[in-house]
DNA sequence: GCCAACGTTGGC
DNA sequence: GCCAACGTTGGC
């Protein structure tokens, strides 16, 4: 069992939108290291949602692994911003895996709180310029900010 | 709005 | 295969 952080911009994709849809399809990665990541999740695997480029950034609830490897259906749209020609119908390069709300946060676990945690002094997640949208994260840091946004 | 960091592209 | 130029992300 493996623990994820997933960003999403607070102003394109929120908790909110996330607990209204009650799943989601995780679609629209379109960089290799994250794609790897998401190839990593099995079900069962818990989320922390994170939220970037905004007012309040920081960790707003959590989620989890419903089901993995399905074909991103935007690949293949001419119209999306997602489209890419290069990839095939018979090769897919990009597969999504659909996600299942858990819980918004009392309150929202916010990056400068999160700075100041041990668990997190190490992390790529945190290191200047880090731009990865999926990135694993330890059961420490997991537990860290579920007991702060309780 | 700025800038640092990083990924991608394209010429050679 | 290298590397400069460019584009994007994300924190501030």
């Amino acid at each position: 069992m493996k623990y994820w952080i997933i960003k999403s911009e607070g102003t394109v994709y929120s908790i909110d939108d996330f607990k209204r849809d009650k799943t989601t399809l995780w679609e629209g990665v379109r960089n290799y290291q994250a794609r790897n990541n998401l190839q990593g999740m099995k079900p069962k695997d818990l989320l922390l949602f994170y939220h970037s480029s905004c007012e309040q950034i920081g960790f707003y609830g959590l989620g989890e692994v419903l089901e993995t490897g399905i074909v991103d259906p935007f690949q293949f749209d001419v119209e999306s911003q997602y489209y890419d020609s290069a990839s095939k119908k018979e090769s897919p390069r990009w597969y999504s895996p659909k996600f299942k709300f858990i819980e918004k946060f009392k309150k929202p676990v916010l990056r400068e709180e999160i700075l100041t945690l041990p668990s997190f002094k190490e992390s790529p997640f945190t290191a200047k310029g880090s731009r990865l949208s999926v990135v694993e994260a330890t059961k420490l840091q997991f537990q860290d900010i579920v007991k702060r946004g309780r």
